[in-house]
DNA sequence: TGTTAGCACTCTCCTTAGTTGAGTGCTAAT
DNA sequence: ATTAGCACTCAACTAAGGAGAGTGCTAACA
C-alpha cells in the first residue's frame, strides 16, 4: 500500500505523538507541532483518509485520532527510520559486557537489566533448549556412603546436578570408572542428540557392570525429558505498571500471570521465522491478554548457530525505533560475549 | 489491658465479619449476624468504649466500624483461636510432601507454592545463611584445558559451582591433589567458620605449590563474601492484586517492588526474636509500603537447628487464625522433610 | 482542483446540586 | 443497664448544566 508523501507525515506525527503522550492527537496538534505547512482543516481532511484506511481511528466522535494496529505495522515497516543510538547509550551497554562473566546464565540476565532498564518494558529471553548444547564434562562423585553427586557442564558455562542415591557398597573408584566411561561416550554430543534409543543401548550394554550406571543414565534420561521445554526469564515485569494504559489493575493482572507461565511467553517468543528483529504488534499476538501490547524480538546466537530469543514487551504504542535499535546492539554485544565464554 | 466479655464479642465480631467482607461493619449487621443477644443501641455503646480504647475506628462519621492495627493485635493476642485444620487440609500438605525430593530449593520451593495456594497470600522464604552450612564435598575437575570446574555440596544438598581459568599447564592429577588438600581441610566444618584467617592460612601454606590453589580459595573466599546475603523467595506475589485494598495501583506497585529487594524482604522476615509463629500487624512493619499488610513469620529446623524463616505476606485484614494454623502444620512438615534429605 | 476559514455539531469531562441510605450519637423511657 | 426513637452526618449515586476539544461539512478562495 503506498501512501503519497503528506499522509505519511500526517501518519507518523500522529503516532510519534501518540506515542509520548498516549493521548488523542487532533489535527490542530499536528500543524502545528509537527510543521506541515497545511492547515488543520487539511489535516483534517487527510485524517479522515487515513481513517478510511484504517491506520487511525477515533475513540469517540470528537476526539482525536489514535493509531490503530495497522497504522503502527505501517509505521513500523515503511515510514519508521531506526534510531542511531548516542554514543553514550552504546558504550553504556559495551561497557555493561566488559565485566567477566563466566556462566551464560549471568550473562543473560545482565541483557535483560539492561534492557528493561535503558526502555521501561519489560524484558524477556527463552533461553536455548538444553537439547542444543553439547555435553563438555560429566562427572560422578561420593558426597557421602550411599550417595553420589552427578554433574554436568555444557558449552556456554551451563551446569546441572543433582543428588543420587547409590548403593553403599559402590567405591569412589568405581564412580571414577562410570563418570570415564560416561564422558567417553557422550563428550562433545549435543544432549538432544542423546536421545532414548542411544541411552537405552549404553544402559543394557553397561547395567551388568554397575548399578551407578543406570542410576546415572535414569538422571541424563531425566534431563532430556524436564529439559525438553525452553528456559524462561524475564526482568522489569513491573515496568507495566507505569504505562497509563495499564491503569487498569485487572489488564495488569492478565498481563503478569500470562508471563508467569513459562509455555507461554515461549510460545510467545519463539515464532522466529526469518530472524533478524521482528515485531508483532497487538492483536497480531495470540493471546488475549497481550493483544494491547508489541513485542519486539531478536535472537542471539552461540558457536554460529541460533541460540536463543530475546524480547521486549510494551504497550502497543511503544517506541519502536528506539526499542529496536537497543535490542539489536544489545544482541550483537550479546552474541559476541557468548563467543567469549 | 482486660475487656470484658461482651466487649471482646462485639470487637471479635467486628474483625471476623470485616475481615470477610471488608466493608465497615455496622451495629445492626453485628446484632442480627452474630446473636449477641443485645440491640443495635448496646452494640453501639460498647463500639463507642472500643473505639476510645484504640481497637476499632471509623473511616467517617456515617460509616460503620473497621479494626485498628491494635485491635487485630488484641485479637491475635488474647481474643482468637487457633482454626483446626481440616483433614482434608492437612493430608494435602502431607501428600505433598512424599514426593521425593533430593535438594533443598525444590523442598522450599514446594513449601511456597502450598502455602500462597492455601491461603491466597504471598509466602515468602528466606534461605539459610550460606555460612550455616557445613561443607560435605569439594571438588575441582577439568572441563578443558585451561578451565576447571569447581564445586562444592553443603548439608542439605545445596550445590554451588562455577568454572575458573586456571594455567593450562595444570594436569587432572594437580586438580585431584588439590580436592583431596581443600577437602580435607574443610569438609565438615561450617562455611562461616572458613573465616578469612583460616582461608588466608592455607593459602599462605599452599600458595607455593599450586596456583591453583589460590584460585579455588579465591572462590571459597568469594562464597563468603557473596552468599553472607540470605536467599530470598517467594511465590504468589500477585495475589496482592486480589485483595480489594490494593485495587490502588501505585499501591501495588510499591509492595512488588518492596517484594523484588531482596535484602528489605529478608530484613522485614528475620526478626525471630523468640521462634515460633511471629506475627506483625500494619505499622508494626518497618517498611512504609506494607504498613496496610501483615506478616506471619515462622522458622524452620535443619539438624536441629533454626535454618530459615517462612513468612506469608497479606493484608491487615488477614484471616489470621486460618494462615497461622497452615503455617504452623506445614513448617513441621518442611522441618521433618529437610531432615529426610 | 486543492486548500482553508468558518461554523454547527458531538461527545467527554468536570462541576454543582440534590437525593438516598447507612450508620451514628444522644436522649428519654423502660 | 438496656433500648427505642430521632435528628444528624456524610459518602455515594444521579442528574443537569456548562466548558472545551475536536470533528465534518460547506462555501469561498488561489
Amino acid at each position: 500500500m503506498e501512501l503519497d508523501a503528506r499522509k505519511r507525515k500526517v501518519l507518523e506525527a500522529i503516532i510519534i505523538d501518540y506515542i509520548a503522550t498516549a493521548e488523542p492527537v487532533g489535527s490542530r496538534t499536528i500543524a502545528r507541532k509537527y510543521d506541515l505547512g497545511v492547515s488543520p482543516a487539511t489535516v483534517r481532511n487527510e485524517m479522515a483518509d487515513l481513517e478510511e484506511l484504517g491506520f487511525i481511528e477515533q475513540p469517540h466522535t470528537s476526539a482525536g485520532r489514535v493509531p490503530s494496529d495497522a497504522g503502527y505495522r505501517y509505521y513500523v515497516d515503511c515510514i519508521m527510520e531506526r534510531t542511531v543510538l548516542a554514543k553514550e547509550a552504546k558504550s553504556l551497554i559495551e561497557q555493561s559486557y566488559q565485566t567477566k562473566m563466566k556462566q551464560i546464565e549471568e550473562l543473560i540476565q545482565l541483557s535483560l537489566k539492561i534492557l528493561s532498564s535503558m526502555t521501561s518494558y519489560t524484558s524477556l529471553v527463552v533461553a536455548p533448549h538444553f537439547g542444543k548444547s553439547t555435553l563438555q564434562l560429566i562427572q560422578l562423585m561420593q558426597v557421602e556412603p550411599g550417595k553420589a553427586l552427578i554433574i554436568i557442564v555444557t558449552n556456554g558455562g551451563r551446569i546441572e546436578n543433582r543428588i543420587i542415591d547409590i548403593p553403599e557398597a559402590v567405591t569412589k573408584t568405581d564412580l571414577e570408572i562410570v563418570s570415564a566411561v560416561l564422558n567417553e561416550k557422550f563428550k562433545g554430543i549435543a544432549v538432544k542428540d542423546w536421545d532414548k534409543i542411544i541411552l537405552k543401548a549404553v544402559q543394557s550394554q553397561l547395567l551388568g557392570q554397575h548399578k551407578v550406571f543406570s542410576l546415572a543414565l535414569e538422571f541424563l534420561d531425566s534431563l532430556l525429558c524436564d529439559e525438553t521445554e525452553d528456559k524462561v526469564y524475564l526482568s522489569g515485569a513491573l515496568n507495566i505498571l507505569n504505562q497509563p494504559e495499564f491503569k487498569d489493575i485487572s489488564k495488569v493482572k492478565n498481563i503478569l500471570e500470562l508471563l508467569e507461565n513459562e509455555d507461554v511467553v515461549s510460545s510467545m517468543l519463539k515464532d522466529e521465522g526469518q530472524g533478524g528483529i521482528q515485531v508483532k504488534i497487538g492483536t497480531e499476538n495470540k493471546h488475549d491478554s497481550i493483544k494491547e501490547c508489541s513485542i519486539i524480538t531478536a535472537t542471539y546466537k552461540l558457536d554460529g548457530k541460533t541460540f536463543g530469543t530475546i524480547g521486549l514487551l510494551g504497550p502497543t504504542r511503544m517506541q519502536y525505533a528506539q526499542a529496536m535499535s537497543i535490542l539489536e546492539f544489545l544482541t550483537e554485544n550479546l552474541s559476541i560475549s557468548l563467543k567469549r565464554l
